[in-house]
RNA sequence: GUGGGUGUAGCGCAAUGGUUAGAGCGUCAGGCUGUGGACCUGGAGGUUGGGGGUUCGAAACCCCUCACCCACCCCA
């Protein structure tokens, strides 16, 4: 087909989906303000450097899945794949760890992995982003995932299971990592190519492949739930007694791992059975070292990300209810003449008014003011100009009458009538 | 990057290798001059994704290519 169309993995969102995106979008501000969150908004492109630095250079995102390129100064510049490293930058670039000791930040908007299609997965997708900078208090990450539950209660959305770890903190971490390793090291030969990629890259990455022989293998390894230190246990298990606070119930998995190298301790993911196989459709976790990785004093921190088309695939349709909208359907020039006049007087009264432009048969325009769902179809053509009148009609009862051909007063009239 | 599936009208679909590729929905027009939905009639709309091959004859069979979908991978 000669036609251009979107590419690979980009799509036009329109027609119900951007209503489920609006609904999404408008739940998720509200409680969002209501915890005291403040909206951010970053530059969709960044240097390449920063994503290397926080993402992590040996992950899959930094390895193939950046749309990257070089601009006409010769930078690397990258469309961000992800909202954490550019709000952590804006945080240091602002300034704003040292104005205020929390921050809770939210921002929302499109990203990009260069990674093939597949049912809610596309190269240009969206995200409410949220992050918490400054405090390795349990109660916040219980707080995000509560704050998660009401925007799902309120979306209707409610087959959903959350899953929960920890990963520990960088030193517990390189600990277990060590035992890890020397445990699959001895079943290599069970392991699949990819696991064996895994295991010198980020052997915690092996608890998540699909393989059956692979998953036989490492279920019989150490979990780093079991090796944690006595902070990072203590963190863990805070956190999920603040959980049980909220009445929210949560399933701990153990071999939960996430792909990026910034998390540490609590980790978690929002999965949904009716997602296909990507079913999280929201999941984060903290990141204590990132702030201070980048450049910036230590600071903990903790964010999560809502895939807004993966969720919008579980939102049901809200019917949102129709506005009555007036058309006004005029014969012959004449009356034409007065298509801008009722226009203007309509919308001074914040009435919604819809008309053709080509004017046709009457039966025509009749026909379209139905297809629009007109509660109210304004005539106007010769005979009612010579009587200075304009016929009225009511749609839904076949009610006529006539009213002074005078825009300004039939717009109040009529607005008078929907209220 | 790797596999599998699917590409026919705006949309969702039909058509044993055999006339001029069809119907539905939508769209436009008309149904005694200016009145909507239902109903009736008619019109417009196709390079059968694209290219090549086999054949007397291809939407169909073969090869290549592109796109979309699903899965691997990865992840929201």
């Amino acid at each position: 087909m000669g036609k251009i169309r979107t590419l690979r993995g980009f799509r036009d969102i329109l027609g119900e989906d951007i209503e489920k995106f609006r609904r999404i979008e408008n739940v998720s501000r509200r409680y969002l303000e209501l915890l005291g969150f403040t909206e951010i908004a970053t530059p969709v492109l960044e240097s390449t450097d920063l994503f290397i630095r926080s993402i992590g250079d040996a992950t899959d995102i930094v390895e193939k899945e950046m749309f990257t390129f070089a601009d006409l100064g010769g930078d690397s510049l990258t469309l961000r794949p992800e909202a954490t490293a550019g709000i952590v930058r804006a945080y240091l670039q602002s300034g704003m760890y040292a104005k205020e000791r929390i921050s809770k930040l939210f921002t929302i908007g499109p990203m990009f992995r260069h990674e093939r299609p597949q049912k809610g997965r596309f190269r240009q997708f969206h995200q409410v982003d949220v992050e918490v900078f400054g405090s390795n208090d349990p109660f916040v990450d219980a707080e995000l995932l509560w704050m998660i539950t009401l925007l799902l209660e309120d979306l209707g959305v409610k087959k959903y299971i959350m899953e929960v770890n920890s990963v520990g903190c960088k030193l517990c971490r390189e600990g277990f990592r060590a035992m890890l390793v020397s445990y699959f090291e001895t079943r290599k030969d069970r392991l699949c190519e990819d696991c064996l990629r895994r295991l010198d890259r980020n052997p915690l990455r092996i608890f998540d492949c699909k393989n059956l022989q692979c998953i036989e293998v490492s279920s019989g390894s150490p979990l780093l739930s079991d090796h944690l230190c006595t902070g990072c246990q203590d963190h863990f298990h805070g956190f999920l007694a603040y959980m049980d606070d909220f009445r929210i119930p949560v399933v701990v998995n153990k071999r939960l791992v996430r792909g990026l190298d910034y998390y540490t301790r609590t980790v978690f993911e929002i999965t949904s059975d009716e997602l296909g196989a990507q079913k999280a459709f929201t999941a984060g976790g903290r990141y204590d070292n990132l702030v201070e990785e980048m450049g910036g004093p230590e600071t903990p921190a903790i964010g999560l990300a809502i895939g807004m088309e993966r969720l919008a695939l579980l939102v049901g349709n809200g019917e949102l209810p129709r506005k009555p909208v007036c058309f006004f359907a005029y014969l012959g020039e004449k009356a034409k003449d007065y298509l801008a006049p009722m226009a203007k007087a309509f919308i001074d009264q914040g009435l919604s008014i819809r008309y053709s432009y080509e004017g046709k048969s009457l039966k025509s325009q009749m026909r379209y003011a139905d297809s629009l769902g007109a509660g109210f179809v304004l005539i106007l053509g010769d005979e009612e100009i010579s009587k200075n009148v304009i016929i009225v009609r009511n749609m839904k009862n076949k009610d006529q009458f006539e009213l002074p051909l005078d825009p300004p007063g039939i717009a109040v009239e009529l607005r008078q009538r929907f209220h």
